[in-house]
DNA sequence: ATTGAGATTGAGAATCATTATCAATAAGGA
DNA sequence: TCCTTATTGATAATGATTCTCAATCTCAAT
């Protein structure tokens, strides 16, 4: 899966130069940290994460950095419902489960990922997107689909 | 539509008595002024509402009403988006356009209810929740679907 | 190498929706 | 009426996010 930080660099790095923004150390550190999870961490869990790389970097900074990311296109944030913005970084278009949706636990908020069933969905979605748009002259820009729901190990421990 | 308070009040007063809440004077402001609107408003917005009917009401007992409406499963609480929840009272199931689902604008904030296309939509996503609910072992309870945009007002105030 | 304009930073203060606290009041059954 | 409990409003507290600002860093032009 992960090999390492230096293909990664030299991309973010060239994506950076592009943009006429700088790739530094604080931010490295936020985009590594990204990179080397799969889970779906809140701004205060990346900062944690990124003192161990760099325990120079401020909470400011790492919710600005994550701010440029979104805006950049390379990191998705995501509201679960828990109070407090998630984050996740957007990998390549050829990687398989690339686009995916998410289940979420109401009781231990874990999020489970999902690119099953999501062709038909899309399809319909789309659809659904531009008999709307026609009727209520509404551009539509993008749209949420999210699960709520008990996970295997919380329904177990909830059924005395 | 609305047929005055009256009716509203003794169906109210069932659903409260029976669950041995009471309603209250600023409980029923708050229930007077969400069946008055169908926009979808936050708790502000109810507060400052709810103080022309009854100017002694706290913005506290708002919050705490709405709690227990969303907890009684008489209002739902959305989050649209721009960091305040909003409510709306859930009306008769017989009512045509009960179940609805919003587009929401990212300019100006106003929020479309729309109920067409709704059934396929509800089909493919019981579809989705069936199979889901079976390959992770994950019991949805619920589900969010929303479109974000902009409307047709934005659009024209924004195309310079 | 030096410099200067502008980008970036970290610490701490500020914001703002929502919750928690708590003493005062209201409800309503015995 | 009396007593138990629910409910209330004012206020403080919370917690995630944003703002402020002086210090520091980049880097292209000298
Ligand atoms: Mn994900
Ligand atoms: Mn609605
Ligand atoms: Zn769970
Ligand atoms: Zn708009």
């Amino acid at each position: 899966m992960y090999r390492g930080p230096r293909r990664g660099h030299a991309w973010w790095q060239g994506r950076f130069r592009g943009c006429g923004y700088r790739l530094t150390l604080p931010r490295q550190a936020v985009l590594d940290v990204l990179s080397r999870t799969s889970k779906h961490l809140s701004a205060e869990e990346i900062y944690l994460e990124v003192r161990k790389i760099n325990p120079g970097s401020g909470l400011s900074t790492v919710y600005r950095t994550l701010e440029l990311l979104v805006q950049m296109g390379l990191v998705f944030k995501f509201d679960f419902g828990d109070g407090r913005a998630r984050y996740e970084l957007i990998r390549n278009t050829r990687d398989k489960n690339h686009h995916h949706h998410h289940l979420i636990c109401i009781n231990c908020n874990r999020v489970i990922d999902y690119s099953e069933f999501i062709r038909e969905e899309e399809e319909l979605l789309s659809k659904t997107e531009k008999e709307l748009s026609n009727k209520y002259d509404f551009k539509i820009k993008k749209h949420i689909v999210q699960f709520y729901g008990l996970c295997g190990e919380c329904r177990k421990e909830l059924e005395d």
